[in-house]
DNA sequence: ATAAAGTCTCCAGTTACTGGAATGTAAAGA
DNA sequence: TCTTTACATTCCAGTAACTGGAGACTTTAT
């Protein structure tokens, strides 16, 4: 099939299929006269694979070894886990940040009038 | 002073700093002979200023904005109110992502074995 | 036959810097 | 004074993961 149909099976863009075949992600065959990229049912399940991924906040890098992951029918699910895990630690650093970025935030917020006045507290912190 | 020393009193780096003089947001002072840039005391109010607001997650355009309202005595803390509050919205919504985020992947890891066989349900989860 | 839709490659832009090369200037030591 | 060293300058490239667009070619529909 051509690359539009791929796109809308995986649910990616054109653009974006294109794309992870330039990086070598996932590359299909290609149509002798016309040039054009014709993918397999395979493709497909891969794009999709890596779309999920990638929706999971994986890397393109960590996709790459999920991939070759689960390509590898001898593999084990400790390496799997090992990875996800490490995804989940790295997002769980990313919510403490965020949640401490929140707090000082709405206590900012909780200061200031929010009227016409210039007076603001959050100005004010900004230039300590 | 020259830009190391604006750079060590701000808490940046020489080279961020004068990435904010290319992109137009410090612009110091030239030495005429050397070329050299040179920062007064209120370029160093404006680094510091920046640098706390890229901590709380500002955009370098949201950074601009603050900016020219810090340097307004007229502005309305209304408007600055306006601004942090729009980025509390946006943290809150990254927030909610990786807090579903986080709960998916670690429902798979602890459906997963993490064993040497190679049956693995979060590869499972991200085929199908 | 022609027009429209799909595809190709290649280049540039996005965010907010960071690293490095080649070159120029200033300050300190012998 | 000469030289080394430290610091400064500009410009180019790279980062992550695409996205948009130009110009050219192929396929499909009318």
């Amino acid at each position: 099939m051509n690359i539009s149909q791929a796109a809308k099976l995986s649910g990616l863009s054109v653009k974006t299929v294109r794309y992870y075949a330039d990086i070598k992600m996932v590359e299909p065959a290609r149509n002798i006269q016309s040039g054009y990229r014709s993918y397999s049912n395979d493709d497909v399940a891969k794009l999709n694979f890596i779309g999920k991924a990638r929706r999971f906040n994986f890397s393109i890098e960590e996709c790459r070894e999920l991939l070759s992951l689960y390509q590898d029918k001898n593999r084990s699910s400790k390496e799997v886990k090992k990875l996800t895990l490490a995804k989940i630690a790295s997002i769980d650093k990313k919510l403490k940040e965020f949640h401490s970025l929140r707090d000082e935030l709405s206590h900012l917020v909780n200061c200031c009038n929010g009227d016409d006045r210039p007076s603001c507290p959050i100005l004010d912190e900004l230039s300590k």
